[in-house]
DNA sequence: CGCTTAGTTGACTCTTCTCAAAAGCAGTGG
DNA sequence: CCACTGCTTTTGAGAAGAGTCAACTAAGCG
């Protein structure tokens, strides 16, 4: 297998920062040493770890977590195709959290040097990826928002909101629908709720007419109207948001 | 009013990443233009500013918050003395949160070119400063978790860990007391809970006697019964946490 | 076809919120 | 010095939200 095209959604995405020249887009092609894959449930990173390389989420969903004293797990960030799994490590001496498959996934690895000598030497790029990670503190921000202050539905309405955003910018929505690719169990660890209570709330999302799902395929089937339910702005994403634009209307938050 | 020694506290942060030469904490010291003070509840940065300096909390509690389309706010992350309140913002176009005093505080301005040429020409001082912004991150991932999985007790428990260890780091602590400068009613907003829920909350640490309070000072009385009932694990702080040390117990999260 | 995992439902309990009011504690002006 | 005001802390009681336990259904798979 090639490394081809394992960029595509990391340029798409660091595009909505800044347009990277030809020049920078083969430098980050070039960056990938080699692909690995890793099945759903297993740790891509876990806690602990020094990793010699930069993850790349090329497929697939994949999660960061911590586990908790009592059996369970909290689950902080989703990441998706073109998300850099640990930048930040470089400095940190070890992960403070796991990074775990959601579903099955495929992971370009970047050494770390390459990418320290990309960022010493490419200010562009450097600053992209920056603006990357910054990015993900605001969604970080959000989040903790969300599981603090607001209710079920709107928490799970406004998470549906940003990940039609997310896998928009990256090419993998169609339409007003993407694909989920987790159990509801996991949905539940991410905001902070019980299984039975994530799966009413889903249902009272559904019969709002809110959103459809089939499968793991989610539809929002009323943008506007979820919009407004969930008082989601899509600000803090920091991108160009196309569906979004014409449905904000003036508000706190 | 001289801009001596507004660095001590981020210099000694700065030093449980790596000891700074004598050179680089005098560019520290150098790079601050002037001082500014704001009263307790005014906004030290608003939303959708972007700001010309890089502000540098002396002196002081702020928060980083949102406000709700309910009218609250959710209060995201504490800032103390030592703590910079945008080194981020170089990037975005626009802060996409507020960050208020929560206290008098009084702030250092740095100027964004200061910083900008700081970081471009003393690899030590831009490795420290990013520590310092991935720090911010795995706090602010500790905080979901904290939110999101832990029991009201726990939750506050955790907080006054967390909170004991940061202002010990740069010499605000006293023993194993500290001070607190917030209102129940700003915990609250912090820990996405009701004003009255904080209150019963406090209320139960202090019978349980994990804590006493004594106006805004918060004293810590059987730490290591504290680390364990909230099942604190300070490896997310990334930094020496000397009072903890030799409470730590082999556990997940 | 039996096995396993994911989604759904019902009933009950416990946590947390809300509303409302009282009590404590400055600071201010008479 | 005291009444008054505004703010924070504390209490009480009922209502709503969310968790738990347990069973049942649906769907995928060897």
């Amino acid at each position: 297998m090639t490394t081809d095209g394992c960029c595509t959604a990391l340029i798409r995405k660091l595009e909505h920062f800044k347009k990277l020249s030809d020049e920078d887009k083969e430098l980050l092609a070039n960056s990938v040493a080699k692909t690995v894959e890793f099945g759903p449930g297993s740790d891509i990173i876990t806690q602990g770890d020094q990793p010699d390389y930069v993850h790349l989420l090329v497929d697939g969903w994949a999660g960061r977590y911590k586990l908790l004293q009592d059996g369970g797990r909290n689950i902080m960030a989703f990441l998706i195709p073109g998300d850099l799994c640990d930048v930040n490590v470089a400095l940190l001496e070890e992960m403070d959290h796991s990074i775990g498959a959601l579903s099955a996934c495929k992971v370009a690895l970047i050494p770390l040097a390459t990418i320290r000598t990309l960022m010493d030497e490419n200010r562009t790029l450097a600053r992209a990826l920056w603006w990357g990670t910054l990015v993900d503190e605001a969604v970080l921000r959000e989040w903790l928002v969300t599981v603090g202050s607001r209710p079920a539905q709107q928490r799970v309405g406004h998470l549906i909101c940003e990940m039609l955003i997310r896998t928009d910018a990256v090419g993998l929505a169609s339409g007003n629908s993407f694909d989920l690719p987790l159990s509801q169990q996991e949905l539940a660890d991410t905001m902070g709720m019980s299984l039975v209570h994530m799966n009413r709330t889903l249902q009272a999302l559904r019969s709002r007419e809110l959103i459809t799902t089939n499968g793991h395929k989610v539809m929002v089937d009323n943008l506007r109207a979820l919009t407004k339910f969930t008082a989601f702005d899509p600000l803090y994403l920091h991108q160009q948001a196309h569906k979004f634009r014409s449905l904000m209307q003036p508000k706190v938050l």
